[in-house]
RNA sequence: GCCCCCAUCGUCUAGCGGCCUAGGACACUGCCCUUUCAAGGCGGCGGCACGGGUUCGAAUCCCGUUGGGGGUACCA
């Protein structure tokens, strides 16, 4: 569409989506990795997968294992990795070294006490809270720390003098200077590498062209600048795209509801779709193409039309989006995915197996036309798999014209029991006909069959209903409720 | 506090100096439907944060204010 005035990739780039194995995969990261995949795939390009699980007290193989499992469930495929820097320990001592040599970094015996206290300083000064520690160390101090155990991190040390300047590609130039940036540690005192560090190293090792993350990393980005260029390296483009936000506009996160991909998925949201409503939360195509298959999308995507601002994720219409792409699927493919995903909520199993599913087959097509998320079988079809009971609200329907429903449910009855053929359009035309008859208007009479054969106020269409019940079933249903409304109609 | 970013309907957004009396989608709401409820169709409500510039002309460019967000660890 109308490009904007803004770069893009358009050669094959490399690009890396690295979450740290902390969890499950959250709504945002998938976002990250969908937007990288995507340019990789439109240009061509390579996906690299790299888990960032330096921090081994919160790192864990479950939620690896976790995240490439959403990955793929999602349809995101990778070419390289899942590369895990946990295993790249030599590769970070060798830069650190490298770094050492350089002169680039020096070594730090501050306690946490003395660092609090030159932030608190500078902070009352109103100075940027940055810390620079000691390098001028004498030889008997050094020998006190070894005899001590004391044992040093390793801090870069930031030019005293300019800038860092990032050409992000969708923010434009964003500069940081020098005096905020403070001497960051690359090398914990037991010798294990900062993100700082091993993020950088890996992205000019596994030769990134493009880095496109959240936004949320880029007071990170200058660092690694900074550690990439004393490695001796060009650093890569940079992306920073827009926060995904809950309702009140901070990060998303668990207490704004669904915010993990495996949340939607155990909801009864399937990838495409989802992925199509992610890529539109930071990303649009144009005034009105919202609807994308995965190909279209890759067709369609472009990092100079990626947003500024941070977007508040509307779950409502992700589901109306939902919702409409299951009415527009192939049927056999819908029925297919309902068997799949009521087999894994356990539904299926518990209401009889095999008998089960063939009656969610047989309602799949009634279903269809009015679910949202599959969820929500239960209650557009639950009644199927219960005993008959009506439930008080549409009891309370149902009595509020305790005469009118008589007429209606048992006029249709009639005709029902007089049916040769149980099938759904004899039971449309009989039942038309009699609307006709009784000159009602459609809600006035459908509602009341609804509640006859289904016992709830909300189902499947209430045609579609009646067939699936079965004649006997249905016949049955109608006399009772018939008998319990008789018996309001005498007293 | 300090650094960085952002700012169009409630929400996601189109818009890059005149096509804007600001377009679409979700939500909300009214009506329609002898296939009814949470389906569908057609309408309506609703926004350029504020103040200064620049310009013949600004939602669009510049500055400031306000508001929001992110960062500020031997987490990533």
């Amino acid at each position: 569409m109308p490009p904007p005035n803004r770069p893009d990739i358009t050669e094959p780039c490399r690009v890396r989506f690295a979450p740290s194995p902390t969890g499950s995969l959250h709504v945002g990261g998938a976002r990250t990795a969908l937007f990288n995949w995507l340019i990789a795939r439109k240009t061509g390009g390579t996906f690299v997968l790299r888990m960032e699980d330096t921090d081994k007290e919160r790192s864990t193989p479950e939620s690896e294992a976790e995240i490439l499992r959403v990955l793929t469930w999602l349809g995101l495929d990778w070419d390289e990795g899942p590369f895990r820097q946990s295993e790249r320990d030599d590769v970070y001592r060798d830069a650190i070294r490298r770094l050492r040599e350089a002169g680039a970094v020096y070594a730090a015996y501050e306690t946490p006490e003395e660092l609090d206290a030159q932030r608190d300083a500078a902070r009352r000064d109103k100075r940027a809270p940055v810390v620079r520690c000691k390098r001028d160390y004498t030889e008997p101090e050094l020998a006190a720390f070894a005899a001590a155990g004391r044992t040093p991190v390793w801090r870069f040390a930031v030019p005293v003098e300019g800038g860092t300047v990032i050409e992000d590609m969708v923010r434009g130039t964003v500069t940081f200077g020098h005096g905020n940036i403070e001497d960051f540690v690359v090398a914990r005192s037991d010798d294990t590498p900062t993100y700082n560090l091993a993020a950088a190293v890996d992205d000019v090792e596994m030769t990134i062209s493009h880095v496109i993350r959240g936004e949320d990393h880029i007071s990170n980005t200058p660092k690694q600048m900074l550690v990439m260029r004393a490695l001796g390296a060009e650093p890569p483009q940079y992306a920073h795209i827009p926060l995904i936000l809950g309702a009140d506009k901070k990060r998303l996160s668990k207490r704004h509801g669904a915010a993990s991909v495996e949340e939607f998925e155990a909801d009864g949201f399937l990838a495409e779709p989802l992925v199509n409503s992610l890529a539109l939360v930071g990303w649009s195509y144009d005034d009105k193409t919202e609807r994308f298959t995965l190909d279209e999308l890759v067709q369609a995507f472009s990092v100079a039309r990626v947003s500024k601002g941070g977007a508040v994720f509307d779950q409502r219409k992700t589901e109306v989006m939902h919702g409409r792409y299951l009415r527009m699927m192939d049927p056999q493919a819908f029925e297919d995915a309902l068997v799949e995903y009521l087999t894994g909520t356990g539904f299926i199993a518990a209401n009889g197996g095999a008998e089960a599913e063939a009656r969610v087959r047989r309602s799949a097509k009634a279903v269809k036309g009015k679910i949202s998320k599959l969820s929500e079988y239960h209650v557009l079809a639950g009644w199927l798999f219960e005993p008959y009971e009506v439930d008080p609200d549409a009891w309370q329907k149902i009595t509020s014209d305790v005469k009118h429903s008589i007429q209606v449910i048992g006029g249709a009855l009639g005709r029902l029991e007089g049916l040769p053929e149980w099938d759904l359009p004899g039971i449309k035309d009989v039942l038309q006909d009699q609307l006709h008859i009784l000159g009602e208007n459609a809600r006035d009479f459908l509602e009341p069959q609804r509640i006859a054969v289904t016992g709830k106020s909300v189902s499947t269409g209430v045609y579609e209903s009646i067939e699936l019940c079965g004649r006997d079933e249905a016949i049955t249903r109608y006399r009772a409720t018939l008998g319990r409304l008789a018996d309001l109609w005498a007293a």
